[in-house]
DNA sequence: ACTATATCATACTGAACGGTATATAACATT
DNA sequence: AATGTTATATACCGTTCAGTATGATATAGT
């Protein structure tokens, strides 16, 4: 005997995500929200929370969306190295395309909300710690393949691999010459022997 | 026969600079500025513009800054290897420091403006080239001491350890295990032989 | 058809925002 | 000491901010 809603809440939410991620936190008002959810004040605050908590919903959906997209780039393809080099130079095309470059969700709330709000803190670090599982896993399958020496330190490698996207990432808001960052991505990739 | 200025501005723009380095632009309010920087409005008009313009001239102190203090990091010590390990310890050791984690000043400027801003591309995108030359030139002073192989790629070597420097600068705001960023950082001066 | 309940749209709240007008105070030159 | 110029301090400007009170509207169960 209610009233249903009458905006698909998670079309909206995928609004939000975009803006946020697109703009940041601060520099994304209420207005600016409403306007590209389609969607009323009051509809916002009672389907998501406040501001904060709306944030976080929309890195929520973003990073399982970013994982899935991940793991499904690794899986494909013919070989683990070529997967990861595929993946590195998608990261490299993204950085070039049209419109302002928004890079990574997760990497640009890093910035600017974890060093001042425990909860995104966790929340981001524990995303980078769940890609960096699914780069080891990759990278395990490729030692097993024979594809990869087995000498090589999963692990390690895979942390580095991550700390170097996330750079890749960062630097690419900057548009460098592509070659600096084809020639850094290239470098790294070297690790997979 | 004019009034000279009461306040210090370079001991100003460097209290604008802390502020804006801590807390990103748009989280800076002007009032957080002027009581931080111990002047009045109307004086941070007449000295520095406004708030975007103010930004842009701490940004470039703290470049200068930068600049000069990597450049001296890497000149003094034993040896090119050695050098760059400090440099790179060094890093990992201020992401686990007490208070807010503030990184990188110009990587957060990036992250937050430089997509938004033609200005900010700019200058933050001139600064890693900037200390891109200070790694290769002391990678090739390395090498004519002969403390790095002759045929270690000077440039491409530089331009992955800038980019590893900015993945492990952004990556410590959520502040990961410390093991992790030892063991990405050991790998990437790996490269160093 | 009636009622209970939740959603909707409008309009509003006090507070904070970036930026400025105004008037007083302090100095260097004459 | 008088004058012209600039810096200072206070108080204010209109706008925008995040968040909400209010009342109309639509639906599901009776």
């Amino acid at each position: 005997m209610v009233r249903p809603r009458a905006f698909d809440e998670e079309k909206a939410l995928q609004a939000a995500m975009e803006l946020f991620w697109e703009k940041g936190y601060e520099a994304t008002s209420l207005s600016d929200l409403t306007a590209k959810m389609g969607i009323q004040r009051p509809s916002l605050y009672s389907a998501y929370g406040d501001k904060k908590e709306l944030f976080e919903a929309a890195l929520r959906k973003y990073n399982q969306f970013h994982s899935s997209y991940l793991r499904a780039r690794l899986q494909s393809g013919t070989s683990v190295k070529e997967a990861f080099r595929s993946l590195f130079e998608g990261i490299i095309a993204e950085g070039y395309g049209e419109g302002p470059n928004r890079g990574c969700f997760c990497l640009n709330a890093m910035v600017e909300l974890a060093p001042h709000d425990a909860k995104f803190e966790v929340l981001t670090r524990e995303h980078q710690m769940y890609l960096t599982v699914i780069f080891q896993e990759t990278l395990e399958r490729g030692i097993r393949a024979g594809e990869l020496r087995s000498d090589v330190n999963a692990k390690r490698v895979a942390q580095t691999l991550v700390v170097a996207m996330i750079g890749l990432t960062v630097f690419l808001k900057s548009r460098p010459d592509r070659a600096f960052a084809e020639n850094s991505a290239a470098t790294i990739l070297d690790l997979l022997q």
